[in-house]
DNA sequence: ATTCATGCAAAACCTTTGCAATGCC
DNA sequence: GGCATTGCAAAGGTTTTGCATGAAT
């Protein structure tokens, strides 16, 4: 059931999955969708990422991937884990901490609206 | 009224700062706050992040920094800007984007949790 | 008199939970 | 019969909004 839909995409939030279950099958409850995710989390198939100030998304954790997201115009990038390295690297060293560069996105501002910003 | 309550710390939620208000001033409702809040931001004098899953907290623009949040244990460990710095050098030079460090903290796992999470 | 900020209640938004009903072994 | 899973409704936590009152200019 959910796997099916899973082939439909990356950046999926709870209702857009519900959505596109309860087109195969109408009666399937938002609930079900939120239980059955957590459940696909504990077994490690999928993640979840806060992309914003909207609701979490969820995408199979083979793809997870981190996100810089413009907080002018929402814009969303996707980073290559090789950018983190270096962070992930000085942080383990000076904190002893070990990051995850999936889970929460990066927030800034796009070339777009840093041109928009200096133009005022 | 809002500013002198300022003086009372980091990292506080709405509801913290509505507590410490009314504790001056008992008829403040929390929407007067968020209301408020809201302004200061937009003047720049404060910001908020997100440290997590649970509510976002608010401090003085100065006092600004980001944050790793252990996934397991939530502890928090403040970061100094200067760790970021690579990161926002390489993203800026490769995406043109601009990182604010601040606003999405970084989860991952702390010193303690990294071995448990070797043991368990 | 007009404007603006406030208190309050209610809604909105996203997510979780209790419970009764259903299906499966 | 027991056990797990579902649908539904309701609640939960956080934040926003509509509206009427009341203060300040």
């Amino acid at each position: 059931l959910l796997e099916v839909l899973f082939e439909a995409g990356e950046h999926r939030s709870a209702e857009e999955l519900a959505t596109a279950v309860q087109g195969r099958a109408p009666d399937v409850h938002i609930s079900t969708i939120y239980r059955n995710l957590e459940d696909l989390q504990e077994l490690g198939v999928i993640v979840h990422s806060h992309l914003g100030h909207g609701p979490a998304t969820y995408q199979l954790a083979s793809l997870a991937h981190g996100h810089f997201i413009c907080e002018a115009c929402g814009a969303t990038l996707e980073a290559p884990d090789e950018l983190f390295r270096g962070l992930a690297d000085t942080v383990r060293a000076k904190l002893g901490f070990s990051i995850d560069p999936h889970h929460f996105a990066m927030l800034g501002l796009c070339m777009g609206c840093q041109e928009l910003t200096r133009l005022g």
